[in-house]
DNA sequence: GTCTATACCCTGATAGAC
DNA sequence: GTCTATCAGGGTATAGAC
């Protein structure tokens, strides 16, 4: 039996997550994740052969990860509701157990894919089809209504994915006072039931009595 | 009359919006700025002395400007379900005619406004406090349901900026054929049409009767 | 206001010993 | 697998003539 030693691989991976959740792929330096990793430069370059090759691995794994969630959703045979609701509560796991992952997951988009190779965008396919797999059934059903799956899917993952990213601003509106006074705190679980609440209004079907 | 010649730093600007939207803060290139705007990197230098100080600008004058379209609606006193249809209209149209908006929103908010100064963040911060008050009088009159103005604006604004800016990801999973050939194609009135009944459903008040 | 040339730093990546 | 030293290229910014 071997025992890879996957240690020093994992703890890299560990620190770019940080750095270009941070920073995003640009702002990124190599020196700075090596040096959180705890390794050397040369060290990460044997692993990962390149900054590219690093963020790759990171992004596939982790898009990966995500779907994999979405997905024991789908079979779960659940009532549609029911389904959606877990999987709202899936993302907002995900992201409490993978800071991140929301800031990697927008900076990605506004790139445009630029950096990411077929293997990858292939992972972050994942994503949103595995959601699509969710709705499906209560749509079929007549439980939601009618609704093209990637619209549901931005209306869904979008809010959650910008309001945990925005922590950092919003910090510091609130600590500079430039929001209204009158607005009160908004804190991550207020937040997730408004957003549930709101969610499960919006795709439900119209009743047809 | 002075007629300052405002042709080359708004030319500047036109660039840096471009730029700034495709590559990001750390990823943008102020050689390639100023060649997009046809102007030397010294002049660049001159109007707005650093790349730091081109960013800031840009993204004062943008937040300023959406913040303005906003504000117009929440004193239009329309109807609160209308106000909120003007509202979508209104990012909608902002973003057809601001194509760099969303991006580099999305951008910031991963920042963490990292490379704002106060200014600039208050000119970011007028984006929710507008929506909010576009919201107020239907929460007041008990149209829409008592919600946090923040968690409404995420849940408005994030899907928009989302699916905007992720038309170049989309365009290359479809491509690529990554996604399930079930998906139809999703254009951006169909998911603004979505959107809007989806948010009117999320906002209104449980009917009580 | 406009341009050319250049200083100077930082960054990704590698060579090569152990 | 691990480390030190180093290079080559590209990046922001400025000097200084016109």
């Amino acid at each position: 039996m071997t025992r890879p030693a996957r240690v020093s691989p994992d703890r890299i991976l560990a620190a770019a997550a940080l750095e270009f959740s941070e920073r995003g792929y640009a702002g990124a330096r190599v020196d700075r994740i090596a040096r959180r990793a705890k390794v050397n430069k040369a060290m990460l370059y044997y692993h990962f052969s390149s900054k590219q090759g690093l963020y790759r691995t990171l992004l596939r794994q982790t898009f990966g990860a995500v779907a994999i969630d979405l997905e024991r959703i789908a079979v779960s045979g659940l009532a549609p509701a029911d389904m959606l609701d877990q999987a709202i509560a899936a993302l907002a796991t995900f992201i409490a157990t993978h800071t991140y992952f929301p800031s990697i997951m927008l900076r990605e988009v506004a790139d445009g894919g630029l950096h990411l190779d077929a293997d990858t965008l292939g992972a972050l396919a994942s994503v949103p089809t595995a959601f699509g797999a969710i709705l499906e059934p209560g749509i079929r059903q007549g439980v939601f209504r009618p609704m093209h799956p990637v619209a549901a899917y931005f209306t869904t993952i979008a809010p959650i994915l910008m309001f945990v990213a925005s922590t950092p601003v919003r910090k510091q509106l609130s600590r500079r006072r430039l929001m209204p006074a009158a607005v009160p705190l908004l804190t991550p679980e207020t937040f997730l039931e408004d957003l549930t609440e709101s969610l499960q209004r919006a795709f439900a079907a119209p009743v047809t009595t």
